[in-house]
DNA sequence: TCGCTACTATTGAGTACGCAAATAACTCTA
DNA sequence: TAGAGTTATTTGCGTACTCAATAGTAGCGA
């Protein structure tokens, strides 16, 4: 006799899974047409587009770090290709030397506006196969995932 | 004035940012956990169970690549890598000389019974936040994206 | 004002992929 | 059975990140 089922797994395990897939496969289609329709990554329009609702439209590293989810190597180098195409510049800081601003140049924005309606259309296309209902169900269930990871910390501290 | 709103969104768009959030903060913490207990990729891991349900324990690099969701070269690096520690072997096929299996070694299988319980563990900890109807909620709305990226052309040859 | 710790950002080194092209083997058609 | 088209896998090359270590700055207490 032979034992088949050799690893068990969870509830949880099922929506991890499910979680890496429809990952893997949204974030393909998209980042490949935004890549070869403008030239952008996922996370270089997410940036631009952080960028230019943010007051002056310029923001620091840190707390684009914590918008798009990166480590601040990866935004580093992500405002550097950014910097490199001339759509984000460095900006100084007078009270906090530390803090180098990434803004939004006019091309910057020129280049956003260029993008975001062909994005924004296939994202949508995406997500079209949903109800309206159940998207918002689906976006609030991840929120949860995405916006506090220190939710076990908040247990002891209350 | 200034036109402050310069980039209107949707419901979809909100959808695919809370997923990009969700994807990010989740697998940086279970992959920085699997991999330094136990050395091993989110991606190992996955490759590793599947073989280890696999008749055989083997499969086809084909059929991997639609499990995992990897590109061909993905599966073949992935691999290779797991070649070099010993845990999967390379098989061959009598009846389509094109094929090479991934077989799932003793080491590899030990491995992963190893690995899967703490693995495990970690990643019902990051879903235990959840109900359990919400979680199989989410589960269901999240492989209506990752199960059939084909969806589209479903509906012509309909 | 000296140090101490905390924070912001960058750099070096490494990795896990993806895409496109190449190779080899299979299949089908005429 | 020759050829064309399809499928399975690998390889070259490029890239978007991560982690760990570093440097510069800020703010604090003694």
């Amino acid at each position: 006799m032979s034992r088949q089922v050799l690893i068990e797994q969870s509830v949880g395990v099922d929506a991890f899974v499910s979680l890496l897939r429809a990952h893997a496969a949204t974030i393909r289609q998209l980042n490949a047409k935004l890549s070869a329709d403008h030239g952008l990554t996922l996370n270089d329009f997410e940036v631009l587009l952080r960028l230019s609702r943010a007051p002056d439209r310029r923001m620091r590293r840190v707390d684009l770090t914590q918008e798009v989810f990166l480590t601040p190597s990866g935004i580093t180098r992500l405002l550097d290709g950014l910097e490199r195409l001339g759509l984000v510049e460095r900006g100084s800081c007078d009270s906090d030397r530390r803090v180098v601003y990434a803004v939004l140049t006019d091309a910057g924005l020129a280049k956003l506006r260029e993008a975001a309606t062909s994005h924004f259309a296939q994202v949508d296309e995406v997500f079209a196969r949903f109800e309206e209902t159940e998207l918002t169900e689906l976006t609030t269930l991840l929120s949860h995932l995405g916006d506090e990871v220190s939710a076990v910390d908040c247990d002891v501290a209350a």
